[in-house]
RNA sequence: GCGGGAGUAGCUCAGUUGGUAGAGCGUCAGCCUUCCAAGCUGAAUGUCGCCGGUUCGAACCCGGUCUCCCGCUCCA
């Protein structure tokens, strides 16, 4: 464990010193579970982005891309189910230092009753042997009156308080009916509080007339609200999906381990839609297909693996997490939801317009289900980010730190060294900077010793490095060497271009799924 | 949010019983160098997380606050 949390504290520091991640107004202590990308960060979060829109939008003729307002009608919410079930009121026991939800409290304690109902029932059975019939009893014996009266009169108290949301009142009946922790028994309870997952914004410059808005907590539903406007300039026909990127906010109760879980994050999504009952096949399909993409990385195919839900979530049917190895163990980065007709429907719903597709081989209009694949960039980033992290014994026994970063995703591409600072070196090595920066990102460096430049790019996880030595300026051939192996090669200056295009090429890389 | 721990230069840390700060690495400038970090010279950088209190005097003592780490809780 020591070991596991030294490995992280290396990422979080090594992605500060070189550029990647800064915490989020640092100067002012900084802002909890929020985060900046750096220069070399936000190069990487950028190619991973592109990577992922290649890979999801232009290989698939049937898939097209949108980019949703992060503002939303507040009735989107209420639609998607997110105003109920990010509202929870939360209560702590002072002793145990336990956190519940209130609610549920109360409705264990009403469990409670309901299992004194059972055992008078089946007493009663008993008692009357054959000739017991449980619908009369239940309707007729007074002690079960009683009880059954009793929860009823809890849980509509109940409700009412919580739409009321008077949570004075569910702390009242939390003590009127003496209800304790569970685990110790105690009943010295703090006040109930609410907790809204979702960030609350105003629409509007004048208070009196401002709309309450929230910042969206998931991009899918800006893909849903625009279904059938997508659908049909597109001219699109099932299946097809949507996808895009952008940012989410969700007030974390504990937000932490540093960009894993973050209050402002991004999303890429994509939403197939599809014909009704053949869900299982796409959700087969889409597991697999997201696999490819992860392991063409090439970053060890004992990283990942696949966690099924067992317990679904209200708008799924079914539901699987990749999960990777973080340094703090297996974690989810991309949840594959079939989430049926959940959305639509109640987006058609909620709104009165029509979210359906007409079928020309059913000759019928139907909501269609929907697949969905979610992954967080900054989850993706971090995995990427920690997993390239490595501190390798060399021959001799030394240490080098590299970040051995897939070359399709890493910030600069090459470093161009002078080798000495003189003798018209550097003007060369400026020559092909000039050459090759319409092509890649790349840096120059002329300061101390040639070896450190290099180990001072691994550190960074620039795949190659380009030394001009005095040959250079007869024959125009250079060193180029390589992160991974250290390997020195040499080439012709007018070579490199293709060289370096191979080995970071999308194309190149996404050929391995 | 609760409990525990922590916060001194970019990083890792030192700082003796309270007397207004140091090292190594890194960075920058210059020199030297013909390919794997550790050659030489010099320089910059901290209101010791922040605010307040005690004191003649606070990095050090006290209170508050912010942030980070660990555990709990939460995780459509």
């Amino acid at each position: 464990m020591a070991n596991k949390d030294d490995k992280f504290k290396k990422v979080i520091a090594h992605a500060k010193e070189y550029g990647y991640v800064f915490q989020s107004s640092e100067i002012y202590d900084g802002l909890s579970a929020v985060y900046d990308y750096a220069q070399n960060g936000v190069e990487l979060k950028k190619n991973i982005r592109d990577y992922w829109w290649k890979a999801m939008v232009q290989m698939n003729e049937n898939i097209v891309g949108i980019d949703a307002a992060i503002f939303m009608h507040p009735t989107t919410w209420k639609a998607s189910g997110h105003v109920d079930a990010f509202n929870d009121p939360l209560i702590d026991n002072k002793d145990s230092k336990k956190r519940y939800r209130a609610d549920v409290l109360i409705e264990d304690y009403c469990a409670k009753i309901e299992g004194k109902i059972e055992k008078e029932v089946k007493k009663a059975a008993k008692r009357f042997g054959d000739a017991f019939n449980k619908e009369e009893f239940l309707s007729t014996n007074s002690r079960v009156l009683g009880y059954q009266e009793n929860i009823h009169r809890i849980l509509s108290r109940m409700a009412k308080s919580l739409e009321q949301e008077d949570l004075a009142d569910v702390k009242a009946l939390i003590e009127e009916l003496g209800i304790a922790d569970p685990m110790t028994g105690s009943k010295n309870w703090t006040d109930v509080k609410q907790f809204n997952l979702m960030f609350g914004t105003k629409l509007g410059a004048s208070a009196d007339n401002a709309m309450d808005l929230y910042l969206r907590p998931e991009t899918a539903q800006g893909i849903f609200v625009n279904f059938a406007n997508v659908q049909k300039t597109g001219r699109l026909k099932i299946p097809f999906g949507i996808a895009q990127t952008g940012k989410a906010f969700r007030n974390e109760i504990v937000a932490r381990q540093f960009i894993f879980r973050m209050r402002e994050f991004e999303q890429m999504e994509m939403q197939f839609f599809i014909k009704p009952g053949t869900q299982q096949k796409w959700y087969e399909h889409w597991k697999e297909t997201r696999m490819k993409w992860h392991l063409s990385l090439g970053m060890g195919e004992d990283n990942y693996r696949f966690h099924d839900h067992e317990k679904l979530a209200h708008y799924a049917d079914a539901a699987a997490d990749i999960e990777f190895k973080f340094p703090f163990g297996f974690k989810e980065l991309e949840g594959i939801h079939s989430r049926t007709d959940f959305d639509l429907k109640a987006h058609q719903e909620h709104s009165g317009k029509k979210l359906q597709f007409f079928d020309p081989e059913e000759n019928k209009s139907y909501v269609p289900y929907v697949l969905e694949t979610s992954i967080g960039l900054d989850r993706m980033f971090l995995a990427v980010f920690s997993n390239a992290l490595i501190d390798e014994t060399l021959e001799d026994g030394s240490i080098r730190t590299v970040l051995r970063l897939p070359a399709v995703l890493a910030p600069v591409k090459a470093a161009i060294f002078p080798l000495v600072k003189k003798d018209g070196l550097p003007d060369m090595a400026r020559e092909i900077v000039e050459e090759l920066k319409w092509d890649f990102n790349v840096i120059y460096d002329e300061k101390d010793a040639v070896g450190k430049r290099y180990r001072r790019q691994d550190a960074a996880g620039t795949p190659f490095c380009i030394t001009v030595d005095h040959d250079t300026l007869e024959d125009h051939s250079v060193t180029i060497r390589y992160r991974d192996t250290m390997a020195q090669k040499r080439v012709k200056i007018n070579a490199l271009r293709d060289i370096i295009k191979q080995e970071v090429d999308v194309k190149f890389w996404l050929m391995k799924m």
